[in-house]
DNA sequence: CGACATGACTTTGTATACAAATATCGTATG
DNA sequence: CATACGATATTTGTATACAAAGTCATGTCG
């Protein structure tokens, strides 16, 4: 494999302005927010093998937090582990593709527990974030993309959290989080449309206030699959 | 909370023969799969604290595999993670329950996915799997249940990794874990079927040979949802 | 010329010392 | 008597030294 180049590309560059990590001052989350723009950003390229000093180099840390964030790394599918060696995921559209589908399972099931168990409290979060989004100008601007992304997964996150289940958080953080990080890169700039979002975002919180199941579950399985990227060539590194 | 029993509970005891792992010799394996038992029998009960020194003494390794462990264990949904800390899961009937819903959406999509590019060879593995399954002797006893489990895992493990997808495996690993562990202790003894299961899964090799996606999809959600615990009566812990 | 053994080098695994954060408990004070 | 404060102990976070495992190239022998 021709990796060596891919390594060595950032030996001798100022990766924490790059990566906008200087800031962070806590190592392990230093080194996971260093490590994950880079697989992200294409730095680390698809199969580039990823060693715990050279990464500790490029975060400023030392192995011990970088192996703490492989392992968050590993488990959120931005890079695969295997004997010893950790290597960075490819993205393929076949892959990036199959997380939505199991997304649209996993969320729209909990969509449905949800319902069920939604706090008004938790309902009234949510007519929050929707207000918020409604509230994003610009669109179409960076600030305004990443305002969204935010907003957005405040959303899920909250429809999520009120299932009311450990087990259900724990997959979906990890179901989600890709998907929703690689399509933040690679998809919306092209295709995402606020306001239609928000729309969708809507109807299901109506349903959740209704405690309808079956609506929620629908609507929930409607509004991914609508974000769903359906074409090949939207993906620049497939 | 009342968690110092738990803890001071492990601490003048040989746990090293009672945990089966005095011959694991590699340390991150030792330590995890210390904890892993102590969790699931009970030593260290829902909402105990792991607390990182005293899982190294307990394991007989040092806190740096005890750490890594941890993260495996709370990636499994066996702990969770709060700020700086780790707790024992609850595995409540309806956190089980929940699990194995989200289970049946995942395999059966799995499933769905294999039938369209299973391979001759993992067909053939999956015949093999059947066969060894079919010779279970003295049903009932535990090495018969321990056998099961082993070739079942695999049987599973199988259909997902011909699904040719890496984040279908990394998330189907996490959510099929939990409850083949937890099944495995708490309600196999009661209900599992070896016969009947292994009907079922006849059924899914075969829809897999003729390549129906729908019914190998179908078929794998019917095996999931008769394995599903429906009382809560049969969850000892909860 | 090829297969294989050998040894240097690279990379990950483990233990441990120390630092930082947090919790605990006793004491003083209003 | 309740509460706020502060010293002390506990626990986790980080860095680093060293061990073990694996890789790769080189050279020797068949």
């Amino acid at each position: 494999m021709s990796l060596n180049e891919a390594n060595s590309a950032f030996q001798d560059a100022d990766f924490a302005d790059d990566l906008k990590i200087g800031d962070i001052e806590r190592p392990a989350e230093r080194a996971y927010q260093g490590i994950r723009r880079a697989i992200l950003k294409g730095i680390l390229p698809s199969g580039a093998h990823l060693r715990e000093e050279a990464l500790a180099q490029m975060t400023g840390t030392s192995r011990t937090p970088v192996r703490e964030a492989l392992r968050r790394v590993v488990a959120e599918g931005l890079a695969r582990a295997d004997n010893r060696h950790r290597y960075v995921s490819d993205f393929s559209f076949k892959e990036v593709s199959i997380v939505f589908d199991i997304r649209i399972r996993l969320e729209s099931f909990a969509a449905r527990v949800a319902a069920e168990n939604i706090t008004d409290s938790e309902l009234a979060e949510l007519d929050h974030i929707l207000a918020e989004i409604d509230r994003i100008e610009n669109v179409g601007q960076p600030a305004a993309t990443e305002r969204f992304a935010e907003l957005n997964s405040r959303f899920h996150n909250t429809i999520i959290k009120a299932t009311r289940s450990m087990q259900m958080q724990t997959l979906s953080a990890q179901a989600v989080s890709l998907p929703l990080e690689v399509i933040k890169q690679f998809v919306w700039e092209q295709t995402v449309n606020i306001a239609q979002s928000n729309d969708q975002h809507r109807v299901i919180v109506t349903a959740l206030k209704q405690r309808n199941p079956d609506w929620a579950e629908n609507a929930m399985a409607g509004h991914i699959l609508s974000t769903k990227p359906h074409r090949p060539s939207i993906m620049p590194r497939g």
